[in-house]
RNA sequence: GCGUCGGUCGUAUAGUGGCAAUUACACCUGGCUGUAAACUAGGCGCCUUCGGGCUACGGGGGUUCGAGUCCCUCCCGACGCA
């Protein structure tokens, strides 16, 4: 009995796109959908209740930050992930992949998971030796073996190999968690992309093998907990259908059942390199396992995902824009300090159901704002998030009537104006 | 009336001869895509061909190459004594 299962229901015609549902342990996800990230086991500015009003599926938690604080041995003592948080419903933790790159080579140096296109120039410039010298530090040193991190809060080091975080993530306990992989920065020159990709494949099949053969009591953890593979590659076309072909076929004994139960694609991408990479792997990757696309979820991304044939999406962003001011709208982003809020007594999207615009004005979210009130915070993730799951639901339920392309040309019509 | 202290960018402050002038808050504008983030960057006298120019530390006058800083005087405020 696998942990996971998953099934389409019905695919997008003429595109790698389709509409599904996993079945977890605690419950199904309707697909394609978008994760909400809690990554200290908690939705920022959100308690449970809100985020299941908000119409989020599942939780996507942070093996890093978990192991840090509170330290997952208490999280297992807790029960896990969803007990500890009170969250019902399913949940994930990326491997600390991710965190290899932001407290690594990102680190001080501004760069995100998206580069901005005025940075291309340097990207194609981008020497073996690298690009852009040490601004700060680095909290992280990757070896053969595995990387050091050190901590953000209090500088002490921690050595994370595929085997420690699958071993994390197995005392989280969440229902889908990921190979621990090395997400590399855009200004990395090929060679080191090269060198870094066989890493995050040694790295993938270790996870996989420890994860197969792990036994909680007289039960094997891999019927409880399903594990992605992460395809990494950067922007290189060789890279990234080289990296999809090796983790799809990734299995500790040569069978299917063998594999993993579901594919990440990451990365740290210059934004017009993504979809070619995302179609690339997933013209590759087993039609039969849901795919999660690595932290992206601007809208126009997400159409860009789904069309693609990426089932999952994790972002950090609507409840960090949430919380920093910005909030999505059908007619594009606001940000709500900006002085001409002020006195705009509209809901923040006019039109939107969820329980902020319900409910307050843009008049009064821009006056928390400005006193620091934690409710701001609050009330522009509940938006935000509302927002974006319900913009993938609409999706969904576009392809399910076969009105995709209408509806993606509407949205971006009004949106992108 | 006398004495003391004080009047610097919206507010509060730093500054005791080289200063368009510190810091904080406020204000304005950016940024944020597997969360180092309820965060962060920049701006905040006027003009600029971005080299600089002009005007400014209560008002006026003076000393000085140079004054927010020293001197005189006036105005205003606080406190003390009458």
């Amino acid at each position: 009995m696998p942990a996971i299962t998953f099934t389409i229901q019905k695919k997008l015609e003429g595109t790698l796109g389709r509409v599904g549902e996993i079945e977890t342990k605690h419950g199904i996800i309707r697909t394609p959908a978008f994760v909400t990230v809690g990554t200290k086991a908690t939705v920022k500015a959100l308690n449970p209740e809100q985020v299941e009003a908000v119409g989020a599926q599942v939780v996507l938690s942070n093996t890093y930050h978990l192991y840090l604080q509170p330290g997952h041995e208490r999280i297992e003592k807790a029960g896990g992930l969803g007990k500890f948080m009170n969250w019902k419903g399913p949940t994930m933790t990326d491997s600390g992949g991710f965190q290899v790159f932001s407290l690594g080579s990102a680190y001080g140096k501004g760069i995100g998971k998206l580069l901005k296109p005025s940075t291309e120039p340097i990207l194609e410039a981008a020497s073996p030796s690298g690009a852009i010298e040490d601004a700060k530090p680095k909290l992280v040193e990757i070896d053969h073996d595995g990387a050091m991190f050190r901590s953000h809060l209090d500088g002490s080091a921690h050595y994370f190999t595929p085997e420690k975080s699958i071993e994390i993530q197995h005392a989280i306990g969440a229902d889908m968690i990921f190979a621990f992989d090395e997400c590399t920065s855009p200004m990395e020159p090929f060679a080191y992309q090269r060198q870094a990709l066989d890493r995050t494949h040694r790295w993938g099949k270790r996870s996989l093998e420890y994860h197969k053969s792990a036994m909680r009591g007289d039960k094997n953890i891999a019927d409880e907990q399903a594990l992605f593979g992460i395809v990494q590659g950067g922007r290189h076309e060789e890279l990234r259908k080289e990296s999809a072909r090796a983790t799809a076929a990734m299995t500790v004994d040569g069978t299917p059942e063998g594999g993993f139960d579901g594919y990440g694609i990451g990365g740290s991408f210059a934004k017009e390199d993504m979809e070619t990479a995302v179609r690339w792997v997933n013209e590759i990757l087993p039609e039969d396992k849901p795919r999660h696309l690595l932290g992206i979820g601007e809208p126009e991304d997400l159409f860009m995902a789904v069309e693609n044939g990426c089932d999952l999406f994790d972002c950090t962003g609507p409840t960090r824009l949430g919380r920093t001011g910005t909030v999505f709208t059908r007619k594009g982003k606001l940000h709500l300090p900006n002085k001409q809020f002020r006195d705009d007594y509209a809901p923040l999207d006019p039109g939107c159901a969820c329980y902020a615009c319900a409910n307050y004005t843009r008049a009064y979210v821009a006056h928390l704002f400005h006193g620091k009130e934690m409710l701001a915070g609050t009330l522009a993730s509940i938006h935000n998030l509302y927002f974006i799951v319900k913009l993938v639901d609409d999706m969904r339920a576009a392809i399910l009537e076969g009105t995709f392309n209408k509806m993606k040309e509407e949205f971006l019509k009004e949106y992108l104006k």
